[in-house]
DNA sequence: CTATTAAGGTGATATAGGTCACTCCAACGA
DNA sequence: TCGTTGGAGTGACCTATATCACCTTAATAG
């Protein structure tokens, strides 16, 4: 369960230096983190900005020091399809930096005011020679990503919408949920629109849906923005 | 555009080591390639058979000496989703190599008589600590699994079945045909029930949406096995 | 505070693909 | 060679969700 503002960051100082904030440089000795942070380079992006463009050319890793990202894929008649919501010390484009001949696969976007750090592939090279194991922290983190869209992908495929939207319910509760007397909170970070196209329906879907769970008083909408989850038990069944 | 028996394989003698076919390991000597060979075990799985079962732990890395090995899941109903159709120098079994407490994501069966390397992970610890560069190989690979994951979601959840057909159509062209004087002629792995496990559909819509293909003249089905695709170009404008 | 725009909800309708039930065919073993 | 069995094709029907059109509510700017 975490935070919506997230909890790693909240451990460290909120101006200290971002890779403290970044699980794969945790090994690191304060000198060693002193190296890393007079390499980055620091990015503001507002909300709403694109940080990188699906198709085009990277050679950069984006560590989010604060802010919420949403990585997203679009087909060609304009559909959008969200990968994930990243946060505080998430990172990606690390497919660019090992496969120097692919573009990125994906567009990011700000979903909150949102600052960046960002290590080119000459930094990541130097850092990685210096210290073997950041290599294998990679590793962990990017075959349990693949598991995970494994998971995203076995759910689209093999799952009615109303199942996956109980998943995404309960995915969400881990993710940016609180606990209150009454259940879960879950303050949602994107409107009912990506919720949409992270699930893989139409906005209309969404609400009939969320709808009718709160008919079935599983949850409880809180505005546009929260979700109550009275019930996560029975939503968990619901999933099988 | 890849041999239906695996092409990787045919550079080598066919009794070689099995090392020596593995793209991870292409960089290392013939000394080094040596020592990795005394480290594995062989294995042999006859067609049908499962080589690892989803929820159980593992340490193992597999890798694929000869024959074609696919990785499924399976919804509580008994549902399958076909996440990939491996062959020859491919591996899996990854992500327990970096997530110890992670148990299997996936099943993985045997489609023809199939032999398989097994590393273990003190073995693989070994082999990288003398050769870093391994993992960066790892990460080479895994990072671009990862982003033709990401596109297999996308694809589930954002493209009509008719649409995912045709693609999954212009995918096999390359991983299953080869050239002929009529068009490309893929031979097929897998039944019409498996391709429909890997396109999300039923086996019903792949008959009738593979009949549709062929009345408009853009394949022609040859058996059960086999697929000539006539007209590749349309196909590819199908997907958009 | 109002005006404007973006986000969300909802009813009516159409339809693609799922489901079911059956037939046909091909592969394989005896 | 036949017979058995699993794979594949096909028609009839059903239903969940996309679509379309519209209205309501929330957010934002001026």
């Amino acid at each position: 369960m975490k935070e919506h503002s997230c909890t790693r960051c909240d451990q460290y100082s909120d101006s200290g230096p971002c890779p403290r904030k970044v699980p794969i440089f945790i090994s690191l000795s304060d000198k060693e983190i002193l190296k890393i942070t007079r390499m980055v380079s620091q990015k503001q992006f507002k909300k709403g900005q694109a940080l990188i463009h699906e198709g085009e050319k990277s050679d950069k890793l984006f560590i989010i020091n604060k802010g919420q990202v949403k990585r997203s894929k679009f087909t060609v008649n304009g559909k959008e399809q969200i990968l994930d919501i990243m946060t505080c010390g998430d990172f990606f484009g690390e497919m660019n930096l090992f496969n120097t001949e692919e573009v990125n696969n994906f567009t990011a976007y700000a979903i909150d005011d949102t600052e960046i750090c960002v290590l080119t592939k000459d930094d990541i090279d130097v850092i990685m020679s210096a210290h073997p194991d950041i290599a294998i922290k990679l590793l962990k983190e990017v075959t349990r990503r693949l598991a995970h869209t494994e998971n995203l992908a076995q759910s689209l495929a093999t799952k009615d919408p109303e199942v996956r939207i109980a998943q995404m319910i309960v995915e969400y509760c881990d993710k940016f949920g609180t606990e209150v007397k009454e259940g879960i909170l879950i303050s949602l970070p994107i409107t009912r629109e990506e919720i949409a196209s992270y699930v893989g329906v139409t906005r209309e879907t969404i609400s009939r849906k969320l709808g009718k769970f709160e008919d079935l008083g599983l949850i409880s909408l809180v505005g546009n923005k929260k979700i109550l989850v009275k019930d996560e038990r029975s939503l968990i069944e619901y999933i099988e």
